[in-house]
DNA sequence: CTCCATGCAAACACTTTGCATCAAG
DNA sequence: CTTGATGCAAAGTGTTTGCATGGAG
């Protein structure tokens, strides 16, 4: 885990933010956590490391860290928020488990979907910002347990 | 409005279904409604018609007609949950604008999304069961208050 | 008469606000 | 010292549950 303390000072740099002890935990978690985190698992994540953080902190600091562009949010179907470390230089979609509930990242050639996007600017007059594409099956294990 | 009863009735036939005024409301409302309608919505809706439903009663109306797969639910980016009549033979997406929040229907050419399932079920062993893919952007009106 | 539908109050899950206090730079 | 960060309690929003009653078929 320790070895994302370069990663975050720059960040921090870069981004002119003062260190503290809930910003650099939150950066850790989320540079550290392969998948979209939940403020719930968030929280639940620094109860486990026992690093006592509140609750209120927590939501400020990720609506803090979107402000700056440093991680974005998503939905995920559910009644949540998903936060994950913003990378401007490759935009991923997600797969979800309906089962398990695990996500994993995938690749989509985006040509298609901006030529959409396109069409929505010529047909309706929309200006497309962002889009939001999930996929949602059963991952490797669920489908053998459903088949059992 | 009332051009949806015989609509309506068909429905609740093919469904075996009780007719009660929530359901009947509900379905008028929603096939009468061009865009996806959240649980408030249909509750303001109602209120404005001097309609007395119960919130409670919508939200297991709800459930239940998408139990019977006559409606779908979705999420818009926002905490709530939407609900569109569904229409198996027509699947689509939407542009959603992020200032006035106006909802409008896109057909999107799905070939592309069918390979990338195809590619995630190879890649990664997941089968694909939907996928949820919604615009993001401003509407003409909104591009030019942005612009003033 | 039998289920399913309904209304109401209360609980629940997630998130936000107000306010007083604390700590980084 | 100044401004932004924090903790706590309470409120807000969207949704669900338990339970007693009502109404469609």
């Amino acid at each position: 885990m320790k070895q994302y303390t370069e990663t975050i000072q720059s960040i921090l740099r870069e981004h002119k933010l003062r260190k503290t002890k809930t910003r650099f935990l939150l950066l850790e978690l989320l540079l550290q956590s392969g998948e979209p985190s939940s403020a719930s698992d968030i929280l639940c994540d620094f109860l486990r490391m026992r690093k006592s953080v509140n609750k209120t902190t927590v939501y400020r600091e990720l609506d803090h860290l979107i402000r700056e562009g440093i991680i974005t949010s998503l939905h995920l179907g559910d009644r949540k928020q998903y936060y994950e470390i913003a990378n401007r230089s490759h935009h991923h979609h997600h797969l979800i488990c309906l089962q398990c509930k695990q996500i994993e990242d995938i690749d989509v050639n985006e040509t298609k979907l901006l030529s959409e996007e396109e069409k929505a600017r010529c047909e309706k007059g929309f200006v497309i910002l962002r889009h939001s594409l999930e996929f949602f099956g059963l991952c490797k294990k669920c489908q053998i347990i459903e088949s059992v």
